[in-house]
DNA sequence: TTGAAAGCGCTAACAG
DNA sequence: CTGTTAGCGCTTTCAA
């Protein structure tokens, strides 16, 4: 601000017209002379006029910047969203300010009042779970533009979300399994809820309202359900493995799964945390993917296509989840329109090497640790396929 | 801006005071009666109140913004940097506004220019490498206060940097190895300079001012030159391999490199990308890692712990890369204090599983490409250790 | 301690 | 087509 300082009564002064005729010019708005506008045109770049955008602000009430609110841009999911609402927000005119909020509700609310103080024109936002959003409530009340991301809660059923399509996301990876011949399909999940409470949510069609308030893990649950159900399948609820939200909890069930005889041929995560922990659980135990039980993950980061074979997954538009969002969020800044209430994204389901069909009835394998820090020759155990 | 748009006449209205009166409550500062100061108070709260900084700006001339220009916020590095840069932001004060330069000159000036036009107090770049960086340069000399990040050239030798030790980096991975016995170790660069360029770097001992004007790529050449050099070992150019900066440039010459006999028993990738690489065309050659092939790689990304065995890497404190960047801009924000021209910080070497001791000389091994998909039960073609 | 008043740089309504 | 003028919300002298 300080800076060179440049301002259009320097440029006016230097032209030898008034202030306002400058500010015609620079702001390419009201009619000028050709005469005056050369003049200006050559005095600004002289100067190195640069337009200052706090003033316009002030004056125009608009700010032309947008806040991003997320748990953490350093997690691969928010940054490839973060790049994707950043150059679309850049190509609509807009800059972006961003925010980690560690999925702390007390720092999202003070994070959210500091957007509105910098006056952003909205803000597309990751919520933190929480019983009561009211910081995201009372921003909504005051008229502040806003577009959920990824999460929406109970008391902010009114507000735009742009997600992926959770529950298909799953039902397309168990579908595939099933359509591979595979009958025993076990899921790691982090959902809390118990089967009975999603099963309900399984047979009716469009529930989207009712689902869209349920986390993701719950609605890839239902992805789950949902496609066993369709294929006539029974649940078998020996094949749910309840996780927590690390890759070591995650491994750990597993682990623990695998050393029970549930006769799972194939196996999925729903998440790209508890995808690596399940991975980690099945070299562990010395199972040879696909030979031994065929593996879907979620999330393709860059491990899945490292290890041998590549792994099969189920891939979110990242990047376009955060250009969706900021289309939403700069069509209701812009128009005031009442953007649809929800928008889901497909998931693709990207086939490699970790799914193998399952011909044979499947027979006992049990988890036989293996010497860590060993590079382990695959068991071989069973000679399926 | 138009939103709730309680302003501080409102509140000294409501108040029964002056608008002066109220701004000096409102800005803690003047001295008021502990009368004034409760009325003002509690009429804020009511109205909900909330300081607009758009005019803060306007009227102090500062943002309480910094911009941070990256090649790409998606990329994990950047992403890292950008989590720790955004942490000691709102610490300080500061928010946070983000471009992506997708390594294009022409969009990095553009960036700059709107950054500048938002009235930044300071900028954090990881300048797009350039013959003539006119945008930095021309921010630098109307007063914009700028940090550097890992990477220099010529034409801001007077910023500050704040970086990697990229020689010292490399120098340790090497180091390392050659404390396991090894001898014959290779090198995948990008770096495009001929090796006697650099060769009279590894000698002196403090020509950071030099040094920091090469791009990282060939600092951490001068490293295992220099690591090589204290350790008296030959130089041999047969050991360099040169890639291009993709994942697919690096695989395809190290499987090149493989298939001669060149006898080398450790193999470094200076970069993640080329890591990558590297570690995908040994395995393609379907050499077992470490028996057949000591690996160290560059970057602690995810795969290298879901890889058997893990992979040895040098670390690269990112978020602190940020952290200390910003830091120092800061610095310069508050203080004008002439930060150090440079502030280089220490990779870590992560040990794991990917590097054996070389007991045995080194013996004839070829690059024997596996079918793909398959997956290679290692050939352990060799007895070593 | 308090209030009045002058802007920060820009836009826009208005008069000329 | 052009110049004058009145603010946007806030901070900060300057008097009182």
């Amino acid at each position: 601000m300080a800076r060179g300082a440049v301002t259009i009564i320097d440029v006016a002064q230097a032209a030898g017209v008034s202030k306002s005729a400058a500010a015609r010019v620079l702001a390419r708005n009201g009619s000028v002379s050709d005469k005056t506008r050369m003049k200006v045109l050559e005095a600004a770049a002289r100067l190195g006029y640069r337009p200052n955008h706090v003033a316009r602000a002030m004056k125009s009430g608009a700010t032309n910047t947008i806040g991003i609110v997320v748990p953490d841009v350093a997690l691969p999911f928010f940054s490839a969203v973060l790049r994707g609402l950043a150059d679309t927000a850049r190509a609509a005119g807009f800059e972006v300010l961003v925010s980690n909020t560690d999925n702390d509700a007390d720092i999202e609310a003070r994070s959210l009042e500091l957007l509105a103080e910098q006056r952003v024109d909205g803000v597309v936002i990751a919520p933190v779970f929480q019983e009561n959003p009211a910081a995201i409530v009372r921003l909504d009340r005051e008229g502040m533009p806003i577009v959920l991301l990824d999460r929406r809660m109970p008391g902010l059923e009114h507000l735009p979300l742009v997600s992926l399509d959770h529950v298909d996301a799953t039902e397309r990876a168990i579908r595939s399994l099933i359509e591979g011949g595979h009958r025993r399909i076990a899921l790691v999940t982090e959902a809390a809820q118990v089967r009975s409470t999603l099963e309900s949510l399984t047979s009716r069609t469009s529930e989207s309202s009712d689902l869209s308030l349920l986390r993701p893990s719950a609605q890839r649950f239902v992805g789950y359900l949902r496609a066993l159900h369709r294929a006539g399948l029974e649940i078998d609820d020996e094949l749910i493995i309840r996780s927590g939200y690390t890759t070591g909890d995650a491994q750990q069930a597993v682990e623990a799964f695998l050393d029970r005889d549930t006769g799972a041929t194939a196996l999925h995560a729903t998440d790209a945390v508890l995808s690596s922990g399940a991975y980690r659980g099945i070299r562990a135990c010395g199972f040879s993917i696909p030979d031994d039980l065929s593996f879907i993950g979620f999330d393709d980061e860059d491990w899945t296509t490292m290890v041998q074979p590549a792994v099969t997954v189920v891939e979110q538009p990242r990047q376009r989840l955060g250009a969706t969002a900021t289309t939403a969020l700069v069509g209701i800044i812009r128009g005031g329109a009442a953007e649809p209430r929800e928008q889901l994204l497909e998931a693709e389901l990207v086939v490699r090497g970790s799914v193998a069909a399952a011909s044979l009835p499947s027979h006992t394998l049990r988890c036989e640790p293996i010497r860590t820090g060993v590079s382990a020759p695959s068991p071989s155990t069973s000679g399926r396929l």
